[in-house]
DNA sequence: GTGAAAGCGCTAACAT
DNA sequence: ATGTTAGCGCTTTCAC
């Protein structure tokens, strides 16, 4: 049995200190209006150091209504990115004496549903998702729930709702476009597009801005040169195979997310097809694997997403005018070797990585 | 300001369904020993879905003095492994209908000192750490504080306090042993080893292992031939410099943790060795990186530990008795390119060179 | 300056 | 089968 040695409590510290329990109350809370004289003061001080008093934030939340807890949702936990997302968060929370209350949703909207409502039985005072192509949609079934309870919400990564709730996004539209300018400056006409699953905002937007550069380059869109797939999706293999069999394939490859890119590779090789030198690949993330692959790709700066979430959460917890506008994180092009203008180096580390284990 | 509208109370409930606020806890508390007949039950259960009831989990905390949240205390989030053993953790408390609590120390033993305190003042159940070699040493500061409140702990990735607490971490002895052996029967003889920081008995244990290896093959330890850094140091270029220029320099490296790894290619790069033809390689941790670099390395489960964790925290919690006996959780080798023995199937360049560089 | 009393939302021992 | 009462640990009027 754990040994739940009874812990001290304000009476006990009143008690000690000779004071009413109100008193211990002002002292311990710091500067509110009322006044307590220096000698009560450090009798009570001394008293719950003695006690080794500790403030119980459950009875405060219970009293005010509100937990100093906001949580977090996430799909799961294997990517870095999220992982960075959620360093983000914390930060800012930490800052602001708020813990984060962190539960995944495995890919699942049922799952993700009895979070949400755990997450409120907490008091959480706001929530944040992570979102993912297979849950996204199922977020609007969770919003009124919480937007009824008064909670704040904000949504990560996809902007799908953002008319009705607070949206941090990457910028998506024109980090695809400005990759895929990249490989027009190349000299590549026939571009295609390995596309993630439209459901997320993100997909649709890479999506538009791989069309935005096209267009802006004066060249014809092909419809059969973009082929969408779930980012989990098992066949690619089909659609990628059959895009690069076609009558005037691609040189080139924009694949909207670095993770499919192995499997993309994979499949080129299979066909017998090398890169850069029979088609080069530019992908979108910028995750960990991507100088490993020599991938040029687009930058997502996630921990400033985090950041910025919860930033903005804060701002409407603190009841200020909050601007309703989605935020929306800028990116960068990151040039290495996928389009044939290798990079050498790799593995190269000009600065100590902070995080090594 | 935040709209907190009033959310329902047992007492609104109970006076919708004309029934006491202990009959409304009987009621949603499930089945105690008391009964309630089936139409005041629905009644009750009625009313409260009428008026979107959601129980107080604060206030049952402050009540039952528990809060079904245990804290988990992370360096940080940068890395995959970090988030596989934050899963794992999840995956069990959900299952327990426990909720996490997260923090990072930001590799600072103040900000964990302070971290521990909220999470003492949030009530948590238990406190679990996954260390790191910036932080390990500092624990023996919480840990009074943790178990004189009766809050129970556990500590993932270190042993060197498994005298006094409850541990989980990964057979690294063991897991070092074997990858040497295969360096061993590969032909090796001198084989050299970039030990992590000593402050982590991860670090000892893989030395450990790493000389038993040699040991169990008559080999005498050459005392230089293992060169020990901080995993976060930035001399190991100097330390590995030194080694692999020495007379009878080895002809493969043991590297105490794959995050180092690119940075030894690096160094061995500048020196113009190849691996593997000058120098075989293996690692520890089989992360993320390993399948690109080809690394041969040690695979650690971390999920499971995470997951055994929880279980063990949860284990203490329910009061059963609890072995003392530290978690061990196994690894495997998993051979990849980096002795020489090219494995296919990872997609790369075609342009690029064999070698895995 | 300090305290008495009321009450946050809830449960549990003890009635009836 | 249901209600009465006490009380968890705390803050906050409102008195003195």
């Amino acid at each position: 049995m754990s040994s739940l040695r009874k812990q001290a409590n304000s009476s006990d510290v009143a008690a000690k200190a000779g004071v009413s329990r109100t008193t211990v109350s002002y002292v311990l809370n710091g500067g509110t209006s009322h006044s307590i004289s220096a000698e009560t003061r450090e009798r009570v001080l001394q008293a719950a150091r003695d006690l080794h008093y500790r403030s119980n934030r459950l009875a405060n939340g219970v009293l005010r209504g509100k937990s100093q807890i906001i949580g977090v949702i996430v799909p799961q936990m294997e990517n870095v990115f999220i992982g960075r997302i959620v360093q983000g968060i914390q930060d800012c929370c930490s800052s602001n004496e708020y813990h984060v209350l962190l539960a995944n949703n495995l890919q699942n909207p049922t799952v993700e549903g009895k979070q949400v409502h755990l997450m409120l039985e907490h008091r959480v005072e706001g929530v944040m998702f992570v979102t993912d192509e297979s849950t996204v949609q199922h977020i609007p079934e969770w919003l009124p729930e919480i937007q009824n309870s008064g909670v704040a919400c904000v949504i990560i990564d996809d902007r799908t709702y953002s008319a009705t709730t607070q949206c941090v996004v990457t910028d998506d539209v024109d980090g695809a476009k400005e990759v895929v300018e990249h490989l027009l400056r190349l000299g590549h006409t026939r571009i295609g597009h390995v596309a993630g699953g439209q459901t997320a905002s993100s997909a649709r937007d890479r999506l538009h801005g791989y069309e935005q550069a096209l267009l802006g380059a004066g060249i014809e869109l092909r419809s059969h040169f973009s082929v969408g797939f779930s980012y989990t999706s098992a066949d690619i293999h089909d659609g990628v195979t059959l895009l690069m069999q076609s009558e005037e394939r691609p040189t080139a490859l924009f694949v909207a997310n670095d993770h499919m890119v192995p499997r993309v590779l994979d499949i080129l090789g299979g066909l017998g097809l090398s890169v850069p030198g029979d088609v080069a690949i530019v992908g979108f993330g910028d995750v960990e694997l991507a100088p490993c692959l020599q991938l040029t790709t687009v930058h997502q700066d996630y921990y400033e997403m985090g950041r910025a979430a919860a930033q903005r959460m804060f701002d409407i917890l603190s009841g200020s005018n909050v601007s309703n506008e989605q935020i929306t994180v800028p990116t960068h092009t990151v040039i290495r070797g996928s389009c044939g203008t290798p990079v050498v180096g790799w593995p190269r580390y000009t600065s100590t990585p902070q995080n090594i284990r």
